[in-house]
DNA sequence: CGATTGCGTTAGTCCGACTAACGATGTACG
DNA sequence: CGTACATCGTTAGTCGGACTAACGCAATCG
């Protein structure tokens, strides 16, 4: 049956990947996960950053201060990480934790004028490493990648979670 | 800057995602990709199998027997983990595993007539799954996705692998 | 008041990608 | 020929991200 398709790849070839697995959605988007984690991971810590500290400065910056399981929410970091990734945004000076008053059971979390000078920062490296992410598509191409991306997300979030 | 925004969501109102993370090209993916992932692993689990089983089976099926290293390319499995997938693969008598005549060193792994039916199973299985994934999406936008991601994943696979 | 709920925190599980090292074999070359 | 080097399968283990369990403590509800 796919006898026939061996003769393309005569005895040993190169190791192509098959078609099934090629056009499997799912498949490419965990192998280019991996890739463009990997390339952000890499970016980010070259300027001692993670992720996770730019989702929490930006959330900070356009929502404002917030409890720690308000930026859980917002961030989509799980609480029980959220501990680590304050600790290291707090060394760094770039956000405060001071008790709520109102109720003592929570923090309250306030971006620091450093931490907004970061999160600057962080923005533009973000778009280079983006551009590299996306180099081999138009802008029109990748705006249209992200929507449907988006659509698919949107879509799985409000339909189980 | 930002700070206009911020009426848009009163007090405490819903833990929204802010702006700069849901535009995130990479973090769309991996979110998404969690996701995906989550269905396509809970849809297989529940036939008993795992990702890796079909990407074993389909390379057989397309490319005939071949060694673990040489299934190792072509899946992109490592062949740290290749010796497990198989072990259960062997176990449910899907895959024979047979030492090469020609290079003692090896083992040439075949498909059984079994493991062609379980591709085949498989097969429909990661259709419907793939539905599910995809439902949002008009078949020419499906087609179009993939078209996005499999020029991303190549262009990011030949240049730095 | 007591029961329940929400918050921050610690510890730990699970899974996937990946590295290191090893024994057994095969290959190249002086 | 022999010795150095490469390859294959395998084991063990690291690392990072998602997620669970449980606890103490404060607030709130009935």
């Amino acid at each position: 049956m796919t006898r026939a398709e061996a003769m393309d790849v005569p005895h040993d070839g190169p190791p192509r990947t098959p078609d099934r697995l090629r056009r499997l959605a799912s498949r490419l988007l965990s192998q280019l996960t991996t890739r463009s984690d990997r390339l952000i991971n890499e970016g980010l810590a070259r300027a001692d950053a993670r992720k996770w500290h730019y989702a929490v400065l930006a959330s900070l910056q356009e929502y404002g201060p917030g409890s720690q399981a308000a930026l859980s929410g917002r961030t989509g970091i799980y609480r029980s990480d959220m501990v680590g990734v304050l600790n290291e945004l707090a060394e760094r000076g770039l956000v405060e934790r001071a008790p709520d008053p109102d109720d003592r059971r929570r923090n309250t979390i306030t971006i620091s004028p450093r931490g907004r000078r970061r999160l600057r920062r962080l923005d533009t490296v973000l778009d280079e490493l983006h551009d590299e992410l996306l180099a081999p598509l138009s802008p029109a191409e990748r705006d249209e990648l992200v929507r449907l991306l988006t659509r698919l997300l949107d879509h799985h979030t409000r339909t189980s979670s």
